[in-house]
DNA sequence: TTGTAAGCGTTATCAA
DNA sequence: TTGATAACGCTTACAA
């Protein structure tokens, strides 16, 4: 059983390939009569297109890389899913990678998708090798990186600053009358968002003239919520007056949480506990956690729609697209009183 | 600034356009040191292969076409993470499409995958079209469902009884001396996973004598906390006298465990709670939450495994691949006193 | 509205 | 170990 291919279907129809291959593109220059004639043919013969055969005739693959450190996080997977929403209705494709946080695994990845010739390559900020970039730029072809604002951005961008939102969210912690106040972060966090949100943390406590030293970084990305549990735990035996928490995302301080609940530490009254990224944990957990409120789903969206616009030309410029990314107060920072 | 090709490569080189694929390809007729010196040359252009025209030609497109509901679900991330694993190493590429629980949306991204004339195809157990499913037989290529036990399998099965596993769990509860026990799913169910959970719930009350019908199912697939807590608070006002609850995933028993916690229930002297999917947070919550432990990354890396040796020749039968799936009982469920 | 011819960049095949 | 040639199945560009 070899495969039926367009000139099967032609024959079948008694016109030539090119008028099927006009059929099934929905292309105007076709009699409406003809067109219905031959899908009808090529329904009854099963006839599957072989896009790659197409892909290489016009040189367009379809494709869209898209690189996230993970899968496995609800942020990535929105950010996902609003990009495959936008780009399928542009009839493009998905070609998704996660690099597990690794740089060189990055590298990999982008080298190998280059291979399929996407027509747009969408990569997570993140710590990116010399090579990665080169790649990307020599690509000739629209690169958006997202989920950060870089200094140096390789294309454009949709994203926000981590770094100002958890300063923010640390500015929260401050106003709610804390003043020693902890970071759970990751360690090896060079170049990576999480190393922002610390940056941020570092931020407001010296603006506020206060101490940021009290930092636990154990884990290397992702931090989950035992680990979480385990830092927090760690960090009230070194600095038992804690009396706050910013944790680098929700999972993390879901487990601090459940760490100050298993040593008798009230939260909020005696440690406020803040998150990242309003995982549905924070919004479900007794108490609520506080977080910095950030839409993955916009941020894919946002980024699908500017890919169809670069590639359609309608736009040229550089973009830096910002997200709106702002600190949502639950019961977990309550004042306490 | 047009693309460098292979035989730019070759002309650099001083060799035919076949040599420097063959360099490429680690393929073993070719002279070391022709080899090393193409492969300077490759790195000298930035010469990046068109696996376009490469897949094109060979007639195999590297791709292995993956459909699992939805991204968003620790599950079926570890499950790309596992099948990604084993494939790259097989030299095989994941196309990743999301299903988000619609048969119909199933049927489209089959047929959108088809046309890049995937190598094998792994769908998730799910409601599929007739149509879906005469796509996949005629493709001639292997087809491999996962998550589930199918009755009548469209090819090779990597999975479990997942009305079996609830069964046990239920069984579970019932052995800590619970008896009024109520189920939490989700509706529109038939053809799922979840139906399956529902079917085993059944079947334990009913082999020991028991009513089934406290069940309730108000939202679509997939169920998340918030719409536990809500099932779970609608279920105890619908019949107060209930000792236990098996929630569909443990998401929605984390939202189950919350309403007990808000009504003033204890867990589990008042209500046991039980969940299905091991996932983070009925490890890290208080109390622990019991529930039927699969590994989504074996279901992955079996299937990856599969997949490999299918292609490869080394199997030619239908195979059905049994995982492991088992009750763990925690906190939630411990007899009362 | 339809058809013809050429060619997309690689690899299979066979020959040297 | 290397090279020459002929596909692979479709679409572009142009002609009718």
């Amino acid at each position: 059983m070899s495969r039926i291919k367009m000139s099967d279907v032609a024959k079948a129809a008694g016109v030539s390939a090119m008028t099927v291959s006009r059929a099934l593109k929905h292309d105007g220059r076709i009699a409406p009569t003809t067109r219905t004639r031959i899908l009808k043919i090529v329904a009854d013969l099963g006839y599957v297109p072989d896009r790659i055969a197409g892909s290489f005739s016009s040189r367009r693959s379809g494709f869209v890389g898209v690189l996230v450190p993970s899968l496995n996080n609800p942020h990535f997977a929105e950010t996902a899913a609003g990009l495959d929403e936008v780009l399928t209705r542009g009839g493009l494709q998905l070609l998704l990678g996660y690099t597990n946080y690794r740089a060189e695994v990055a590298e990999r990845l982008i080298e190998t998708m280059l291979e399929r010739r996407p027509e747009a390559m969408i990569i997570t900020f993140d710590d990116h090798t010399a090579r990665a970039r080169q790649l990307l730029l020599n690509a000739g072809i629209p690169v958006i990186e997202i989920w950060e604002t870089p200094t140096k951005p390789i294309g454009h961008v949709v994203g926000f600053s981590n770094r100002s939102a958890a300063a923010a969210m640390v500015q929260h912690l401050i106003d709610s009358g804390r003043r020693r106040i902890g970071f759970i972060g990751e360690r090896d966090d060079k170049g990576t968002r999480g190393a922002e949100r610390r940056r941020g943390f570092i931020d407001a406590l010296k603006a506020a003239g206060l101490d940021p030293s009290r930092r636990l970084a154990t884990v290397a990305p992702p931090i989950n919520m035992m680990f979480g549990r385990d830092a927090m735990t760690a960090l009230l035996e070194k600095w038992p007056d804690t009396d706050a928490v910013m944790c680098v995302s929700d999972p993390c301080a879901y487990g601090a949480l459940t760490a100050c609940q298993l040593i008798g530490r009230r939260v909020p009254e005696d440690v406020a506990v803040a998150g990242f990224g309003d995982f549905e944990i924070s919004r479900c957990s007794l108490p609520s956690i506080s977080t910095v409120v950030v839409s993955g789903l916009e941020i894919g969206t946002r980024a699908g729609e500017l890919t169809l616009q670069l590639l359609d030309g309608s736009c040229s410029d550089q973009m830096l697209i910002l997200v709106d990314a702002y600190t949502e107060p639950r019961e977990s920072s309550k004042i306490a009183g």
